[in-house]
DNA sequence: GCCTGTAGACGACAAATGTCGTCACGACAC
DNA sequence: GTGTCGTGACGACATTTGTCGTCTACAGGC
């Protein structure tokens, strides 16, 4: 079910701020995309709305303003948007992904660590072949 | 340099398509696509000669008919479609792939292969600690 | 009471994407 | 010669995304 994730960039960009920068109102999203990407207060509010008619904000009212907070939580959002991105444009294959990353270098020791994890996992799930 | 690649789903299929499939007429991409996704002839094409004028395919004639073909191979073509949305869609992070994988399950033998080759050439470029 | 912010709701517009239909052309079979 | 078919080139149109400006309503301050 839940609606396929947003595939623009920018879209996907705030729905993950909010995500990670729990139930927010507006203005403190906009704050920071003014900061980083000089976005008017209303593109913020519009995109957010946008992401609430598609189910993938939800807001309720606190003191007065709108707080807005995301379906899925960070780690979750992230990990399904690559995952629709995996089977959408690359056909659900693996290998670029192996071969993005051994082109990349350049990721932090607890990347590293996390990959590392990751891949056991995977060799867990695996048959047993010999 | 090199243009973005495209977003959408649909042109990064196609030129995926055409990057795995050689040097390649419209017609046989449209035989293609028309069994698969339902499109027709004229919505291949449209897409393909969209993609010629961003640079990511080139065409020259052969026998009578253009045949065309991309400018990346398959490999590099998707590593760098992946890159792309990482950095635009995941701001660079590598922890939602390790997420992702670890979710994921279901790899082949050959996928794990490469994944735990590329895990390790990671390994490789980080600086000596301990 | 009046002015000024802050919030929210719309309506708008350009660019990118997804999808076609259709026109014009040359090769080929009759 | 005339009709048919595969190719190419356009032009078109709906949706999605990226970005705003602006109008209205309400809370405070003075």
């Amino acid at each position: 079910m839940s609606q396929p994730l947003p595939t623009g960039a920018q879209e996907l960009a705030v729905l993950r701020h909010i995500a990670e920068h729990g139930p927010i109102a507006v203005a403190r999203v906009a704050e920071v995309f003014a900061a980083e990407h000089g976005l008017a207060r209303s593109t913020v509010l519009t995109v957010m709305e946008r992401l609430r008619s598609k189910g993938h904000l939800s807001r309720r009212r606190l003191d007065g303003v709108y707080v807005y907070q995301s379906a899925l939580d960070e780690p979750h959002l992230l990990s399904r948007a690559l995952g629709q991105f995996v089977d959408r444009a690359l056909q659900g294959s693996v290998s670029p992904i192996a071969a993005y990353l051994a082109e990349r270098g350049e990721v932090s020791e607890d990347e590293l660590r996390e990959l590392r994890a990751a891949v056991r996992a995977l060799k867990a799930t695996r048959p047993e072949e010999a």
